[in-house]
DNA sequence: ATAAAAAAATACTATCCGGTATAAAATGCC
DNA sequence: GGCATTTTATACCGGATAGTATTTTTTTAT
């Protein structure tokens, strides 16, 4: 097996089951010796790590996909709910969200990662706020910056909620309404 | 160390670092045999169940007694977010959402009672809003129990802000925010 | 084909985990 | 005081953890 594919093991397995997941169990699954783990990556921060940024990069991709689309305002925010609570691939929710819940037990590289992603995160919500004001389809009077830490949490929470196995027909309602709130 | 302290020794641990602390640490900390431990509480899901319990029962006590008080429906609602959001003693976030998040590590009998604490607390909520309702102090539209969901889950979520070291004075602003619609 | 280099598999270290058996100390009882 | 019981502390068990040293296999180069 490849060291591609020995990383896409380690996305799953940190994806489905969250960081706590041995490389023992990550070697095993990949059908990988351990000593080829540790030459690709260097221990378990790297791991962690290059899980991270494969997971980051994938779903900024998406994200941006959506927000840089010819959808409105509106348009983008239900997309960006019905990919949250309804994407088959987020059933056990998001690897970033379980990486900062557990954040205090991970590589120092791994938390530094972690808080670059989501400082990236919220910029680009925040982009997209500025830009819904500028050209008037976003009629609110918050901030950009203040409705991108509210969007991104919401988001986060119904990860969270998927994750612990709620339905997608329960989440998906539940950020329907604190979303809602954006639009007035 | 008595064995009440050593219960608030566990609460404490739980509570701030979540149920992966080890029952090691927890005896060291308490100052307590670890054969005395296994005594009082039989094993690790006897003590996490212990925590769980005591904890649970001072939160709904708090809980019922601002939801029973004389305050209007807006003022429950405005002292349930100073709580969640600025009360010291939830500076490192709330031990049911850290357990509730880490559900398939623990042990069969807590498992159970977080499931059966986070439907008791649903139900709270639900009485709150029905209450709301009838006395027309609640003049939104939605379900009485779609509100309890949507209300445990943006607490939860300031919850696990907190616990991740956002500040108060970020986290209330937010939980005001997704709170507010719950108002019209 | 053979020698050199790279990769991999196995086996190991030291440490921690939850849980327990055993031995030592302290307590209660008469 | 001396015996019995209970509580404690220590040491241990089997298993899992991250990480590594050693040996075996495979590949590569000449």
């Amino acid at each position: 097996m490849s060291p591609e594919d020995l990383l896409q093991v380690a996305v799953a397995a940190y994806w489905h089951e969250g960081p706590e997941v041995s490389v023992n169990a990550i070697c095993q699954r990949a059908g990988v010796s351990k000593p080829s783990l540790y030459r690709e990556f260097g221990g378990e921060d790297g791991l962690t790590l290059a899980a991270l940024e494969s997971y980051a990069g994938m779903i900024q991709g998406q994200l941006q996909e959506v927000l840089s689309s010819k959808l409105s305002f509106a348009g983008k925010l239900e997309a960006l709910i019905a990919f949250t609570a309804e994407d088959p691939r987020n059933e056990h929710g998001c690897l970033f969200v379980k990486m900062r819940a557990a954040r205090q037990d991970l590589g120092p590289r791994t938390q530094a990662k972690v808080t670059e992603i989501e400082a990236g995160t919220v910029e680009i919500y925040t982009r997209f706020f500025r830009d819904g004001r500028k050209n008037g389809e976003w009629p609110g009077s918050i901030a950009p910056g203040f409705a991108a830490q509210y969007l991104h949490a919401q988001i986060g929470l119904a990860a969270s909620q998927r994750a612990i196995g709620m339905e997608a027909a329960t989440v998906k309602p539940l950020l329907q309404y604190a979303l809602s709130i954006l639009k007035s």
